[in-house]
DNA sequence: CTGTTAGCGCCTTCAA
DNA sequence: TTGAAGGCGCTAACAG
């Protein structure tokens, strides 16, 4: 592999002159230039970011922590984050955490080790020890969290407006014309299931139900688990709920299998609307309504915080904290044609 | 930011102690050892790898280059190759090349500058300059590619077996007692593509049948353009197929459209088979027959393929070529009810 | 067993 | 406009 010495040697110039005219931080003649530029292609030269970023200790380098990159959702993100990364000449490297406290310690640590100017995540689902992350900044490293954003950490942000989100769906659930919503909850360890919680209470006091906590059903992030609570749910004597809401898109998916295996129709026998696409929701059968994460530009949106940070432009003390709003699709699975067929689209709360 | 010469400072030793007890490459004593771990982690001391790159000319870091990492496939061949990346204690850097052969082509070159060691890649649909490739193992970077592998390029490679997989597929469909079986493909200039269609030909004449081109439907990997095809091809006053077997996902998601929008319904109107998991195949209605590819496997074993090369254990001179079996989930989509409805499984075929 | 030191390849003053 | 030289943090001889 040439080094920045053979192409001087090659060029007949000095080390010097070809590290100018790599950054392009001098002007120099056209002559040398061209001369260089020849020795560079014919060596095929690419200039070695190790020695770069030692040398100026800037890496141009971003790290992302997602719990798991399997699940639909966060390719998207990572793919917004790497688009605004590359605008501005950065790298990004995406990392797994499994939603694992001490694996994403490690990783942290790893990304630490590989001097990446700023970091990206989405915190593991346990109990996140605080420590974890503001010992990242006080080390002088940014971090933005997305998507899961940890308790009291003061930290920037950026999310789907999690009450919001919740509280359209469930409206929507209550104007077409249902009336006994059970939510489906990922672990409410997790703030934003909280808030989603909060928004779904929200749009039950607002049109003047009075939430019943046994309605809130609180699974984890394994489909098959939430699958299994709901079956129990729904075998249960109390009576049954008219309309479902998940949370979450793994565990929409258990909640599906759920009802499918109780032999229960959407939108006929019980109502349904989820977060998150399923990949592929307006093929199922029915097409699943669904409350859309702007995943993609939260992705985007966060490295862009994260690289005014590192660049200096955002000075602002205090924590940013940015809510993007999701989007309502509304399909099949919450049609209640037998309650309210004239329903259609994303009705008024009904008086 | 502390530096091992801090580290060394603090416990009282010199930089050289440090290093050794960190790549742990000399014996030390016990006291000597504990003291430079505590100021270790007094200092909250991380490595810094990109020094340590530059002085080993090793960067134990892999890239990989896939189209589009929101296409469900490529995060589990991604989750495979960081598996096996991490247990040789490597890291990976995950890209996209938007199936754009321009792209590739810059992703290499940064990957080149970041000095991986070597790099796992689904080359983009375009004819890929072979040298782009061929270039890279003459640098000395170990490549393998894996799921799409380029024409005339010798290179070590994963990927399915894409001619058995196919041939399961369509062989099932026969076995079910389609006769008029239409594959709908991605873009020919793949290698995959023609094999499958290879794979879907070899069932037709086991079974006696000989194909007619005009089944074999070219779409792209864009679904909307897929799904434009296929209802073109479904509206063509020619003799419709009585089964459509999709050899990759995204042309499957377009071929369902289209199916839903001409109001075929399947099994009964038409049988429908594809390669790969639509996600959430179980909860289509009906469920969708599916050639799983393993994925993750294919990732892990290019993953240790590229490693075995980089540790100088594979000396083979030609080529491995490493071809993983699929499997095939039978469900719904393809049992011909009205036709003989008594076949289930992977039936033989009528003799 | 522990310390000293020479670079790895590059960028960036500084001088010519 | 061009060249010379120091040093980023670390590892691996080698010396003690």
């Amino acid at each position: 592999m040439p080094s920045i010495k053979k192409v001087a040697e090659v060029a007949g110039v000095s080390v010097g002159t070809v590290s100018h005219v790599i950054t392009g931080s001098v002007r120099l003649s056209e002559t040398l230039r061209t001369k260089v530029g020849a020795a560079i292609r014919e060596l095929n030269y690419h200039p070695n970011h190790v020695a770069r970023s030692l040398k100026t200790s800037k890496t141009r380098t971003l790290g992302i922590i997602v719990p798991d990159m399997t699940i639909s959702f966060y390719p998207q993100i990572i793919r917004g984050a790497e688009a605004a990364s590359r605008q501005h000449g950065y790298s990004l490297i995406a990392v797994n955490s499994d939603d694992d406290v001490e694996l994403q310690k490690e990783r942290l640590s790893l990304l630490r080790s590989q001097r990446v100017e700023g970091i990206l995540i989405a915190v593991a689902a346990g109990p996140t020890p605080l420590g974890q992350i503001s010992r990242l900044i006080d080390a002088g490293i940014a971090v933005v969290c997305l998507d899961r954003i940890p308790d009291r950490v003061p930290v920037d942000s950026v999310s789907v407006d999690d009450v919001q989100a919740a509280e359209m769906g469930t409206a929507h659930l209550l104007g077409a014309g249902y009336r006994r919503i059970a939510i489906v909850t990922g672990p409410l360890s997790l703030k934003n299931e909280r808030r989603r919680v909060c928004g779904y209470r929200k749009a039950l006091a607002a049109a003047g139900l009075t939430g019943d906590d046994e309605l809130i059903w609180e699974a984890d992030l394994r489909p098959e688990r939430a699958a299994a609570l709901c079956r129990d749910h729904l075998r249960a004597n109390s009576r049954r709920p008219d309309a479902l809401f998940c949370s979450n898109g793994p565990t929409a998916l258990g909640a599906l299998r759920a009802l499918r295996d109780a032999g229960l129709q959407m939108p006929a026998d019980i109502g349904f609307a989820t977060f998150d696409e399923l990949t592929v929701d307006e093929l199922f059968s029915p097409a699943i309504t669904t409350v859309v994460q702007p995943a993609y530009d939260i992705g985007c949106r966060a490295a862009d915080m994260l690289l005014r940070r590192i660049e200096g432009l955002e000075k602002s003390e205090t924590p940013i904290t940015v809510r993007l709003p999701a989007t309502l699709k509304i399909r099949e699975s919450s049609r209640s044609f037998e309650k309210n067929d004239t329903i259609s689209g994303f009705a008024m709360l009904p008086k």
